[in-house]
RNA sequence: GCCGAUGUAGCUCAAUUGGUAGAGCAACGCAUUCGUAAUGCGUAGGUUACCGGUUCAAUUCUGGUCAUCGGCUCCA
């Protein structure tokens, strides 16, 4: 009615409303004076109020074709919706286009889509009669929960569900959707609860945007970095190693340059690497606390003549993690308040046993490595260090193209172990430095590590996607398991607080991470082979050599191409492989000693002098420069 | 771990209702010495992931194992 006083034509395009910036139902009474938003398909909030709807449809469309299945939630999600059903029949992928046809002949029958509020009583009657026992479920413990007296209940057709909307007023609305796939996913997501059939979609509110979401897929499914890093030769699996991923020569260049690169920023920022042992007495994880909360992520090892016992194992482990190991150094010696703070960094190789189902990639594997380091220090030199972290955390992601991120702040969660005390300690320090260095964040309420609360950073890769990468926790509790202690002013022993700390995260993570950022156009530094020397006949075979040998003395990665092949070829496979710089050697630079380079873009660059190519590659490799001296 | 799917030459993929496997690229050989994304011809390459079952006969049907993929749960 607002929208039919502003317009009619208004009135006829809008889909929801927001009344105080709450989006609301189209049908919702406005009661008081408020801020009103009229949501046209036009808004950045249509999709979601479309995809709700879609799943409605869907919904309906699937009981259409099987009585049978039962339904139980189906929300809106960053990218689309599912719903989740219980159903004795397993659905396939052929049953997607089945349930499409029906959606599309629901949203064409242009029904009204209405609102209605019942009676608890009412609704849990219909339901049960119905036997959509999950719907009863969600009721009762609405009620327990918020004590409500009436629920929503939404209508299209004969068809209707329990549901908070908002939705579209009528199901023509609907005009862009599309069945992604087929999942399992555990009645409200616990892996105890049974097991129910997810169906992913998604709905815009133009065809030209699903089409432009679909191409987007399309992008990241060829930026894929399992599928570069066969391409690129960059690191294989086999199945005696599950989960662990063998560095192949070109991807250990790629690993060996971002040590490399973290090490000349350790320097640069006050830390001390450490080098510490694979495998520990299990005391030590036991000591740290991580055999109790962590165990079955871990490897053991019994000694032979002994019989493992589950609830209390002897032998060794296999580090999971470098903080025990840095908590013995740090206790090894005595420590003066002057020496604080005390920053240790170990690449040390970690195993974790992950469960079979979760590995990926590189991005979830069972052996890997951090640019992890701990930060010994008292309570008031935490807001330094922070901002000594975030800092170095800015330069290194600038470097990679990160340029933007965000910082979550993670407190307390129920499993941990420590007084309350020390947890407000140690949540007022962090919110305390953030506020300082004016970082905005978002807080993450119970998400915290069990030894202390901690900011995650999360950066956006070139085509928009969400990564975790950088972490910087706080320990008020390993001094406490370690008895680690300082001597301060006053002559007595304090406990210094612990800062686990992270920039890339795991270095096989990362470079995932990478490798899809840049799609495996990597900068010159990280490139595995900086240039390749291509002769175009036998006759600048010595050129070439030559050519080739001084960039290797200057130290770039080059390679020589003289095979019996045409020059099209040559370049072709270059391009394939990715190489930044093609220099093509014939007659004319024989002739006149200079080069012809064609970069990765196809351009064409004349008469190069040797020298100043050599230069120009040397500095754009010295700087890490995110950009191509002759772009 | 759970739900579902997949596994054929180094890679990407074929193989009608069960009748013991084929192509392109890569590799190798020969010819070709070529100017900015594929020169031509030829050769070789397979216990169809692995272990069982059904059958006269299994890449195909079936049971199990392993690995991978899409999700869920988990992620110090």
């Amino acid at each position: 009615e607002i929208a039919a006083l502003i317009g009619p034509g208004l009135a006829k395009v809008a889909l929801a409303g927001k009344i105080d910036g709450k989006l609301v139902d189209i049908r919702t009474v406005v009661e008081k004076d408020s801020a009103i938003h009229i949501i046209t398909d036009k808004s950045p909030e249509a999709n979601e109020v479309i995809r709700h709807s879609a799943a409605h449809i869907m919904a309906e469309a699937i009981q259409k074709l099987w009585p049978e299945v039962k339904i139980t939630i189906g929300p809106v999600i960053e990218n689309g919706f599912f719903y989740d059903l219980d159903s004795p029949r397993n659905f396939v992928p052929e049953d997607l286009a089945k349930i499409e046809l029906e959606m599309k002949k629901i949203a064409d029958s242009d029904q009204e889509i209405k609102r209605e509020m019942w009676s608890v009583d009412k609704a849990i009657q219909t339901f049960t009669k119905m036997g959509e026992r999950f719907k009863v479920e969600i009721i009762q413990d609405l009620v327990k929960k918020d004590g409500i007296k009436e629920v929503s209940i939404f209508h299209q057709g004969n068809w209707f569900d329990l549901c908070r909307g908002p939705h579209v007023p009528r199901t023509s609305f609907l005009k862009a959707f599309k069945l992604m796939s087929i999942a399992g996913a555990y009645w409200r997501g616990d892996e105890k609860n049974p097991m129910l059939q997810r169906i992913y979609g998604t709905a815009f509110a133009s065809k030209k945007d699903l089409d432009q979401y679909l191409l987007q897929l399309e992008e990241s499914k060829k930026r894929d970095h399992r599928k570069l890093g066969k391409e690129l030769n960059l690191f294989m699996f086999h199945p005696w190693a599950p989960a662990s991923p063998f560095f192949l020569p070109h991807g250990a260049i790629l690993y060996n340059e971002l040590l490399k690169y973290i090490r000349e920023e350790y320097q640069v920022h006050g830390y001390e690497e450490v080098i510490t042992p694979q495998v520990f007495d299990v005391e030590l994880f036991k000591c740290s606390g991580h055999y109790d909360n962590y165990r079955d992520n871990m490897y053991f090892t019994t000694p032979a003549d002994e019989k493992a016992d589950a609830s209390d194992l002897k032998g060794s482990s296999l580090k999971a993690m470098n903080c025990p190991g840095h908590a013995l150094i740090f206790g090894n010696t005595k420590h003066s308040y002057r020496d604080l703070p005390k920053r240790l960094a170990d690449f040390g190789r970690l195993h974790r046993y992950e469960r079979a189902g979760v590995v990926h990639g590189l991005a979830r594997v069972r052996t890997f490595s951090q640019d992890d380091a701990h930060i010994f220090c008292t309570v008031e030199q935490i807001q330094g260090e922070i901002e000594n972290f975030m800092t170095m955390l800015n330069g290194i992601y600038k470097t990679f193209g990160f340029n933007d991120y965000k910082v979550y702040f993670s407190t307390r969660p129920e499993k941990r172990i420590g007084d309350d005390s020390v947890w407000d300690k140690a949540e007022g320090a962090l919110s305390a430095a953030l506020d300082k260095l004016k970082l905005p964040f978002t807080v993450n309420a119970g998400d915290g590590a069990f030894y202390g609360p901690k900011l995650d950073i999360m950066v956006t890769d070139a085509i928009g996607r969400a990564w975790q990468l950088g972490t910087l926790q706080c320990d008020f509790n390993m001094a406490n398991r370690f008895n680690l202690e300082y001597t301060a002013e006053d002559n007595k022993g304090h406990k210094p607080v612990v800062l686990h700390r992270a920039i890339l995260g795991s270095l096989e993570r990362f470079l995932a991470v990478l490798i899809e950022h840049c799609a495996g156009v990597f900068p010159l530094w990280l490139s595995p082979v900086q240039a390749v020397i291509i002769n175009i006949s036998e006759n600048q075979m010595g050129l070439a050599k030559e050519l080739h040998e001084s960039m290797m003395a200057a130290g770039l990665r080059t390679e020589l191409d003289i095979r019996n092949e045409k020059l099209g070829f040559k370049i072709r496979e270059a391009q394939l492989k990715k190489v930044p710089y093609m220099v093509i050697l014939g007659d004319k630079e024989l002739s006149s000693r200079t080069l012809s380079i064609r970069l990765k873009s196809g351009k064409e660059i004349k008469d190069v002098a040797i020298n100043d190519f050599v230069k120009a590659l040397s500095e754009e490799v010295k700087t890490r420069a995110p950009k191509g001296s002759y772009e």
